[in-house]
DNA sequence: ATGCGTAAACCGTCCAGACGGTCTGGATCA
DNA sequence: TGATCCAGACCGTCTGGACGGTTTACGCAT
């Protein structure tokens, strides 16, 4: 092999994630990940030469993941106006367990990179630009989409950033709200078509 | 004067966010601090004797102003359903100039919390907790107050963690899909009483 | 008014430990 | 034998915090 293991790296971000989660960005260190991952510091830093290096992996594995993770979501839902708010809706917003301690943890990357070098989560934005694009095409009425999908990130929000708890009766409140304004636009817009 | 100078303590929390903001939380020090304020290491000392007391002091007057700022919005609103939503509508989704480079600022203070000691965040999560508490009995259908406030507060982390840039047309845009629910739940509240 | 005592406000230095990163050495493969 | 992988000792720097010293502000007796 002549490319660094990328699986050993997943397992040293897995730690990185770990720590910054539990004891907070700041002990983040390479001891601490090299202690987390069962390895010696010389190990982490074979793969993540400087700490940029490190978190800049943090930050793209977890813009990857949410990039693929709506993707999917609008992949998986039918044509028609709403797909991406409906998919969301949909994928994230029925079920609480899906909101796991994995998620929040990566999602802590974010928190590291604004921590130490700012510059470092513009992975992190690409994907949200991308996803924007989505929002802003789905073909409702102005503002609609954005306003259903930010009102369910605004939620994650809250959840990783502990501010509230998050239930399954708060999901399923809003979700019915929100549900109910995309069905009204989504009317309006096929009475628009007629 | 027997108590400390609370002009001064407020003069080195304008210092530790400025740090925060503009250099990452990584580098907020108390020599940083101290330089930003021109005074010495030993003056921030004297007034926050450990880094958790300095980052709580950031917190607290960062929930502070938050809680001010949703009561204002609140108290200046006339009474009936929907208060606290059509409240918080008007007073910081109407003119993207309130969205100061000094209220993003302040909001690192949470980040910084975050970072260091993530226990340092309990001040903001009560504050959060209040106005939860208004959004709960604000008198529209299940979920409604949740999601539009939700969905506003959604695109003020957007921005606070720079994963988007906001405008005018963004608020525009949203606000008047928020709105247009809001005048639905209005309605339907309405003729449920009668 | 003046001098004095005391306490708070503030400064600047010091240190032990932790940090990021370098480097050397050994193990394990091809 | 050479390249890759990883261990861990090591180094210079920085950090939080302790500490002792100095200045300022103020109450009070004279």
């Amino acid at each position: 092999m002549s490319r660094p293991n990328p699986v050993i790296k997943d397992t040293l971000l897995d730690a990185a994630e770990t720590i910054a989660a539990r004891d907070g960005v700041a002990r983040l260190t390479f001891d601490a990940v090299a202690a987390e991952a069962g390895v010696s510091k010389g190990g982490v830093l074979h793969y993540f030469t400087t700490k940029d290096q490190l978190i800049e992996g943090m930050v793209k594995r977890t813009a990857t993941r949410w990039r693929d993770y709506f993707k999917a979501a609008y992949d998986n839902e039918p044509e028609g106006p709403g797909r991406m708010t409906r998919g969301l809706l949909k994928s994230c917003f029925t079920d609480a367990q899906t909101w796991t301690e994995a998620l929040r943890r990566a999602f802590g990357s974010v928190f590291a990179a604004l921590a130490h070098n700012p510059a470092l989560i513009e992975p992190m934005r690409e994907a949200y630009t991308e996803f924007y694009h989505y929002v802003e095409q789905d073909g409702l009425p102005p503002g609609v989409a954005e306003s259903v999908t930010t009102a369910m990130d605004g939620l994650w929000f809250y959840w990783v950033l502990r501010l509230r708890p998050v239930n399954q009766g708060d999901l399923d409140r809003m979700r019915g709200a929100l549900e109910l304004t995309l069905d009204d636009a989504l009317k309006s817009v096929a009475q628009a078509a007629a």
